[in-house]
DNA sequence: TCTATATACATAAGAAAGTTAGGTATAATT
DNA sequence: AATTATACCTAACTTTCTTATGTATATAGA
């Protein structure tokens, strides 16, 4: 009913990311702690992760490990060792697009200046 | 040559933060500031500019001024009313994304803590 | 003079990365 | 019995970008 918007290219990264934080998850567990992280404010969808996570396999950046838990088939995915380095390199490139964005927006008196 | 990469959605919402500061200006104008801003690191293509200021004129969030300047000609642009109630929009769902992507990102533990 | 670069607009084909909607299946809750 | 939660998946479509191309004038350099 309502929309995530702007997510756009950052999938990877937060992926990526949160598998160097805990060595291995599985999809669903991916959707869940995003949504924990932001109270709800982003949801990943199902539609935009799995095929992300299929693509990031078969490029070598995850290897992934089925498992079966109570019935049901989970598959966890962890980081490779390219995909370590590709973490690294796309926090670098997010960080930096952030501050690009920042110089961008704020205007150059700080507006809390202001108040 | 190279990549700009990672602008996705946010195109939209730096054209109408520099329309707020400056009141008028043209296509080619805006790269060049972006350019300016981010000291090179972001350049907007023309390819993405131009449709996107024709997308925007066209849902009434722009009008177009065209200006003769040395023979040459320029199509300035302008926030409309509606204009300047979107880029307010976009902005907080900007700042609040980049909130939550910091939430996501960041680990618990604050990493300056352990240089 | 010729060429390249800068200024200034534009479009079109294709790729990338999402949304939306659907499907399968088990477990737990109402 | 029906709904919600868990857990995977895909396919059609849309949006937004990249890359490439086209037009035209002005200027600087070889």
């Amino acid at each position: 009913m309502s929309n995530n918007n702007l997510i756009k290219g950052s999938l990877q990264t937060i992926i990526l990311k949160l598998l160097e934080e805990k060595d291995r998850m599985y999809g669903y567990e991916i959707t869940q702690k995003v949504k924990e992280l932001t109270a709800g404010e982003i949801k990943i969808t199902e539609g935009a992760l799995y095929p992300a996570l299929h693509k990031m396999e078969a490029e070598g950046l995850l290897t992934t490990e089925i498992q079966q838990v109570d019935n049901r088939v989970r598959k966890y995915y962890s980081l490779t060792k390219s995909g370590k380095a590709e973490m690294s390199s796309k926090m670098n490139e997010l960080h930096a697009f952030i501050d690009n964005l920042h110089r961008i927006l704020n205007p150059a008196i700080d507006p809390k200046l202001n108040l």
